[in-house]
RNA sequence: CGCGGGAUGGAGCAGUCUGGUAGCUCGUCAGGCUCAUAACCUGAAGGCCGUAGGUUCAAAUCCUACUCCCGCAACCA
């Protein structure tokens, strides 16, 4: 079972690019592992609760409810376009969820984890946080970043965090693979020696009515964080009493995969989420493993609303269409590195990789096929010897264990590095061999049927890998050259999944340039120039 | 002395841990090809690997000092 999760986005604003990047990548890693015939469950969804939802809501003069919905949707509308696959969708204001919280509330206080506790100091209106002397500036005094500053005295609940430090630190460190990549595992380590408080999980219902009531003491709602979190396991059917509406929690948990970004690995998902499921009981064999990814800059800058410089996916797909802007996504990123969005890189990348490489490929051996052979692939029993066939063959078959190799490693920028060297060895290979000449000749009609059949099976290897990344690309070329994704599977695939006799279609464009006037222009002159060029070495050979 | 990341041909990056011909993509230039989405293939130019020292037979890589850039309040993956 492949269960893997992605952070659910808070519903106080419009989802920008590095949201989309997080769904994507999720949703390549669980394409891939469906395709590798593993049981597969991908979840993702919104966090509704909490103050700025409330405060958002209440500049709008519309409930909570009705505003987290509002934002929802365009969550959701943006999933659909990308092409998000997810299985299960977890909106923390679920009954299910909430119900689930409540549970896992009421157990947590009965094995004697969580307290009630008064507490007086200086409170952060904005940040929603008791301050401490570390908050405090050179002058003894709080800081602009927190806003108003009050002193206040309240009763609070809260978990008994520290008694399960110790184990955590120890289980972090005897388990690598509980954090990849490993330099953010070293992060949290370090992050693990200054957790030194118990963790506060209740806001008094006067200060913040949105939220999931304690059920023990109605005067409280639940801490954002406390309630998020656990939507990894409530959504996953965990106390669900066996709800036919949600999956069968022993076959999903735990997690193979939660994937979140680097700034809610501490605490959030390193500390308190680690923490929370081993008070809960969990063991150690049944700790989620999380993958950390960077962020994405705009040109070196952190992406920000105050700088303005907030990207929106939907204005990419509308250039460049979902799958381009999926490709870019994973392709140009380095999983768990920071990134730098450029929009004429992705371009530039979807262009060379997608429509002058792959694309052209496909459609200049599907052409030839048609025009010079029917469109009917005719395979010999025992594959050509020649050198350059049978290096052919050998990168394809190096190509596919490289590509599984990366995307089990989660590694998808190299993963479609490989395909992409592999559809570059295709197209010297056509250089090569030459098959436009040998249909001159009609005593190489053998050679010519080798070198297209070596080149549709490399078409049909390489288009079916791609379809974790590119769903509906990968569809249309695998239409064309006429076949059925269901029959295959990285495992198994090898040379030969074209039969003797194999009818193709011909072949339409999957990937069209994407070229401005200008560049259209420049293009024409370009062409031009070449072609006054062959006019006059034409005219000096006539001479001759 | 706050913490961390970075500085490699025009642009973006890899290589640094485990010293030994500096590699990739794009761009530029030249040639080839004509099946193809004015695509493809081949080749070339272009770098004293931030600066200054040191270790070594040998340093982009190890050591020291310095310079410059970017994150580390909020919004926020």
């Amino acid at each position: 079972m492949f269960y893997i999760t992605t952070a659910i986005d808070y519903t106080n604003g419009s989802p920008h690019i590095g949201h989309a990047y997080e769904k994507v990548l999720a949703d390549v890693l669980a394409r891939w592992h469906r395709m590798c015939g593993e049981d597969t469950f991908l979840l993702t969804g919104v966090d509704q609760h909490g103050q700025k939802v409330q405060q958002k809501a209440e500049e709008a003069d519309i409930s909570p409810q009705e505003y987290a919905d509002t934002v929802t949707k365009r969550f959701i509308a943006l999933w659909e376009r990308l092409g998000i696959s997810y299985d299960g969708w977890a909106a923390t204001t679920d009954a299910r969820h909430k119900a689930c919280v409540q549970k896992i509330l009421t157990n947590l206080k009965e094995k004697g984890c969580l307290y009630k506790k008064a507490y007086k100091g200086f409170y952060s209106v904005r940040q929603e946080q008791f301050l401490t002397d570390k908050e405090r500036g050179e002058d003894g005094n709080f800081g602009p970043e927190w806003g108003q500053v009050i002193e206040l005295e309240e009763e609070n609940w809260y978990f008994n965090l520290t008694a399960h430090t110790a184990w955590l630190k120890e289980f972090v460190t005897t388990h690598p693979e509980c954090v990849t990549p490993d330099f953010r595992r070293q992060d949290l380590l370090q992050a693990i020696e200054r957790a030194t408080n118990d963790l506060c999980i209740s806001r008094p219902k006067d200060r913040l009515s949105w939220g999931i009531p304690l059920p023990f003491d109605p005067d409280f709602v639940t801490y954002v964080w406390f309630d998020a979190l656990i939507n990894y396991i409530s959504f996953a059917g965990y106390l669900s009493d066996g709800n036919p509406t949600l999956p069968d929690f022993n076959k999903l948990w735990p997690a193979a995969c939660e994937v979140i970004g680097k700034d809610i690995l501490v605490p959030a998902h390193g500390i308190y989420w680690f923490c929370m499921l081993h008070a809960m009981g969990f063991s150690d064999d049944e700790m989620p493993r999380l993958l950390v990814h960077g962020w994405l800059n705009i040109k070196g800058e952190k992406m920000s609303k105050s700088l303005g410089n907030i990207v929106d996916p939907n204005d990419l797909c509308d250039v460049f269409g979902p799958e381009a802007v999926r490709y870019y996504l994973v392709r140009d990123t380095k999983t768990g590195y920071d990134s730098d969005y450029d929009a004429e890189r992705m371009k530039m990348i979807y262009n060379t990789e997608l429509a002058n490489d792959l694309g052209n490929l496909c459609n200049r051996s599907l052409n030839m096929c048609t025009r010079y052979l029917g469109g009917t692939v005719t395979v010999a029993a025992e594959p050509s010897a020649d050198e350059l066939s049978a290096a052919l063959r050998q990168s394809m078959a190096d190509t596919v264990a490289r590509f599984t190799e990366c995307m089990n490693a989660y590694n998808t920028s190299e993963a479609l590095a490989a395909l992409n060297a592999h559809v570059g060895q295709c197209n010297a290979y056509i250089e090569k061999t030459q098959p436009f000449m040998l249909a001159k000749d009609e005593t190489r009609l053998p050679e010519l049927q080798s070198v297209l059949s070596h080149l549709l099976e490399s078409c049909v290897q390489v288009g079916y890998l791609i379809g974790c990344v590119l769903p509906d690309a990968s569809a249309r070329i695998l239409s064309q050259l006429q076949v059925d994704a269901a029959t295959l599977s990285p495992q198994t695939l090898a040379w030969g999944i074209l039969k003797d006799g194999h009818a193709v279609q011909a072949p339409s464009p999957v990937f069209p340039r994407i070229l401005s006037e200008e560049e259209k222009q420049k293009m024409a002159e370009k062409a031009a120039k070449a072609a006054a060029k062959a006019a006059r070495k034409a005219a000096a050979q006539e001479q001759q």
